[in-house]
DNA sequence: CGGGTGGCGTAACTTTGTTATGGCCGTAAC
DNA sequence: GTTACGGCCATAACAAAGTTACGCCACCCG
């Protein structure tokens, strides 16, 4: 009904899709998960509610995309961040990029939207990025098997404990210390030794 | 807008305060946040929509009592494990309290409700439970100030992250493995000396 | 005994997820 | 070239849920 009558030919099969992952993942950022209602993220897509039934099946399908392409971006920052070869760098990468998109950490990790609940299809996605991070610790630390998983998971208990309290706005009772330096306290506890590159 | 959560004068004050607050409960343990409405908890609680709306001033309200509620019996159960003497069995007592409410530990902490953000008088029910553990971990490790600030936080970091992440169901990629051994494992590197009962 | 106040049930309004209906247009079949 | 089909989409309605207006009723105060 608006301007947009013009081309409905799609030269492009998924501008439609696109377009309304995009104003979801806006209405996400700017006004938070309680605003991301079909309505809203039909009328920043320029179409109509049935827009979001036909190409996600209806908002859980919607969220669904919001976690996949979540963890596509957050892996590809952890992968970045890994190739610095600087452990700090790397735990720093994941902390931006969570605080870059906070609702949509949030929606991955957190639950922020209470019916939500994702598919192994999505959960695969999101053991993509786990599995680059077992990589990176077994090579950094020269670790194997069970107990490269074990240490990966810790440091990812870690820092995603630190982005969460930061997130929640928890980590402000201790006063005059601001979060990023707790987080770097935090961090650098995860490798007692001053230069753990011995490593391969 | 008049948000008072009132207290009317009456014989029984808590009363049908005290049925909302435990039907909500009720409502989330069984059936999750989604079904937190409303309608169902004034259902569970024998009165009508407008009881929730006299005693709590509306979902919000209704929520942060929640919220609040939930860091009692946190605190509490945090406070028993910390005079066990033992530091797995303390870190045990927060895993154990979470996976004994998790949605309410999520509503506590992950921002199950989307829009709520509690109040600075409930976030100060939250700093009691964090005053406690950073009094441990000063006791415990012989710390003070802004140090013992900065090990009680990635002590809470670390468990919280390993909690969030085996709730939000996370923790499973680890075949195998499964999430009370990987706390154990990662809560023992919290404290690399085998003994770390010197000070004092 | 009468008036007032406070708690609360009824019912409505509003927002939001969802779906039924129907129309438009491109493609394929004949 | 015409026709049927099917995918995409807007309109509009339905259902669930947060919120509020209205008014009743019980209890207290004078």
């Amino acid at each position: 009904m608006p301007s947009k009558v013009s081309t409905p030919t799609s030269t492009e099969p998924d501008d439609q899709r696109a377009r309304i992952l995009a104003s979801a993942l806006d209405v996400l950022r700017t006004q938070g998960a309680s605003a991301l209602t079909v309505r809203a993220v039909a009328k920043g897509a320029g179409c109509s509610t049935t827009g979001v039934y036909t190409w996600f099946g209806g908002k859980q399908g919607l969220v669904e995309a919001i976690f996949v392409d979540g963890f596509h971006g957050f892996d590809a920052a952890l992968v970045a961040g890994f190739a610095s070869g600087d452990d700090l760098v790397a735990a720093s990468s994941y902390r931006d990029w969570a605080l870059a998109n906070p609702t949509q950490y949030l929606v991955m990790f957190g639950g922020a939207v209470p019916g939500f609940e994702p598919s192994d299809e999505a959960k695969a996605v999101a053991d993509v990025a786990f599995g680059h991070l077992v990589e990176w610790v077994a090579e950094r630390r020269g670790l194997a098997g069970a107990e490269a998983r074990h240490e990966a998971m810790r440091v990812w208990a870690t820092v995603h404990g630190y982005v969460m309290l930061e997130l929640a706005q928890m980590a402000e009772p201790l006063e005059g210390i601001d979060p990023e330096a707790q987080f770097v306290y935090g961090v650098a506890g995860l490798w007692p030794d001053p230069s753990p590159m011995a490593a391969r």
